[in-house]
DNA sequence: CAGACTTTCTACAACGTTGTAAAGATGGTC
DNA sequence: GACCATCTTTACAACGTTGTAGAAAGTCTG
């Protein structure tokens, strides 16, 4: 059952290398050449043998795509887009999950996946631009997400101080003042939480608003029961929200699960906004007013990107691409 | 940069097949020459080129995981633990979307991925075990979820009228008396759908309680928007249930929005309780009681079935593994 | 210390594919 | 009909790895 170029051969009564020639669609062979062997082919019910094909041609047809958690649904929903993008070019996608951590991040770095792949798109959480680029294996990286420091490697993102600026401006120009913050990280650690941050200062200055840190929570982990947790921590050090953008949707319904249990209603009492556009946010109660990441478009430029590299042999300067996105009005905010 | 095992034997002074003993941990070495060799390997960064081990060997230590999305939140997690347990056999796991679209899942049981893969677990929507069992491919596939027809094939689910009868029991022990049941579909689609409401009947039945049709809502699709317009239906239909049981987690969370907006409340006004354990429950407002799948324990067995599949070249009776889970009393019942 | 056995290392071949080069067939031109 | 160009097909080698078989050196047994 399992047949190769040489039993189709044999079949046909030709050379291998001529069987290779029809499959790969090569022009100069007769037609009723090219029958019998097809004909052959679909008896044989052949498939190519890919590894030997990659041995051969040094190419996998494969790369991957490493994420912190595919249960984190952003990350889920990235990579059904990153999955459609490679598609056409007829790669297979790998995910790798690393947790997060940064020793798993590493290892994705240096290339756990050996001779498997023929390139990577990362989205690294703890590992910083620099420290990625002096990495082990040869192959071509694409980064995903916002970093201050991408080091010389090429990278997607959209500008997240300015959509963190939008969906803020919005809050203040539906009448809130005492606009809180979940998400703030140590600047180390987190170039999206500095940037969405940076933003929100920003839309607050543009306004005329004191910033007052006091309104600022942070938040280690992005899961809901951070968001919870940080929301809770607001409410009960005294300071009285108005609104609270939260740095990503999942901390947003946690935050919203808290603002519940404290007998707040939002976005009556209290405003949530968010950013990323997970598809729970559209099925909250409320639903989520958020900022909503061009997530197809993020795909299809890191893959082409990638697709580059592998086409001119990974020379030439950094690319450093701008994703769109847009900020979607729902009942929270 | 790309180095191979001819590099690091010239480095090291010794033969090929010398340095792949290293490699691969063959005793008959001299500790100096090991140590030699283990210098080069280092010196070089070393990777084993997997194409080549492949062609070599006839596995390629991949095994693909074909459920319907990603983004449904049974399946990501799900997707983790299948991850966790094939590195226990150092095997790779390359994720594949259905969408359970009928002809993605045919093209997939036949194996798209050629020979990169060296088995597959598979979560089919649309085909049953009989259209699968005859399928072009002869790598090993096990199959993951409940059917009631499921070939000739390895299977692994957990007891799903044994769990929807658990869960449904509760209900009634809680004083609930007009329960109903969303998430039926016509029974050739859904074998999940129909066991669930088979374990649902059998739970009224001990009790004595009447089953009602017009208390049972379908749904083609078991997203949150199904969920959310079949509680509506049933409400605007004049049945007044105390109690809701969701085939899924995720239409119980459409129920339970669509509860909201009638301005019901849960538990008090309605109970209701879900199926899968997704983590967006634990966190919603109120947390969702449901029956909790031991996703460990399903992705440990399937990965072993395919172990032993590979192990013994494929022969040997269908093995039909169930796989244990419990139910999760929370807030909402 | 002969013989048998073990350890250490190596050459070779094969896994299935495709690029190269070249041979043979066909057709066209003058 | 000789020549050249193009079409069609083929043999061969190579991609990097590892199993097999066997050579050479070392160790043990009686």
């Amino acid at each position: 059952m399992r047949n190769r170029l040489k039993d189709v051969a044999e079949r046909a009564g030709v050379s291998v290398k001529t069987v290779s020639n029809v499959v790969n669609g090569y022009a100069h062979v007769r037609p009723e050449t090219r029958a019998r062997v097809e004909e052959a082919l679909a008896e044989l019910n052949y498939r190519p043998n890919l590894s030997a094909r990659s041995l051969r041609s040094g190419r996998t047809g494969v790369i991957a795509l490493a994420v912190p958690e595919l249960d984190i649904p952003y990350f889920a929903e990235l990579a059904r887009h990153v999955v459609d993008a490679a598609a056409t070019h007829d790669w297979t996608v790998l995910i790798d999950q690393t947790g997060g951590v940064p020793e798993r991040e590493r290892v994705v770095a240096d290339g756990v996946r050996g001779q498997l792949i023929d390139g990577l798109i990362f989205s690294p959480l703890a590992l910083t631009g620099a420290e990625l680029a002096r990495r082990a294996d040869p192959r071509p990286m694409v980064l995903l997400g916002e970093r201050d420091d991408h080091g010389p490697l090429d990278h997607v993102a959209v500008d997240n101080v300015a959509a963190a600026r939008e969906i803020t401006t919005h809050l203040i120009a539906s009448g809130r003042r005492r606009i809180a913050a979940i998400g703030a990280q140590r600047a180390t650690s987190g170039a999206s939480a500095s940037m969405r941050l940076t933003g929100y200062k920003q839309a607050l200055a543009a306004e005329g608003i004191r910033f007052d840190p006091r309104r600022v929570a942070s938040a280690a982990n992005w899961h809901r029961a951070d968001g919870a947790t940080a929301m809770a921590r607001l409410l009960e050090s005294g300071v009285r929200p108005d609104a609270v953008f939260c740095f990503n949707d999942t901390l947003a319904l946690g935050a919203m699960r808290a603002l519940h249990e404290h007998g707040l209603r939002v976005p009556d009492d209290v405003a949530v906004a968010g950013f990323d556009d997970i598809e729970d946010g559209r099925f909250s109660v409320p639903t989520l007013t958020t900022v909503v990441p061009d997530k197809a478009e993020i795909a299809r430029l890191a893959v082409e990107l990638l697709a580059k590299r592998l086409a001119t042999g990974s020379d030439g300067a950094p690319a450093e691409l701008t994703a769109g996105y847009r900020v979607d009005l729902r009942e929270s905010a």
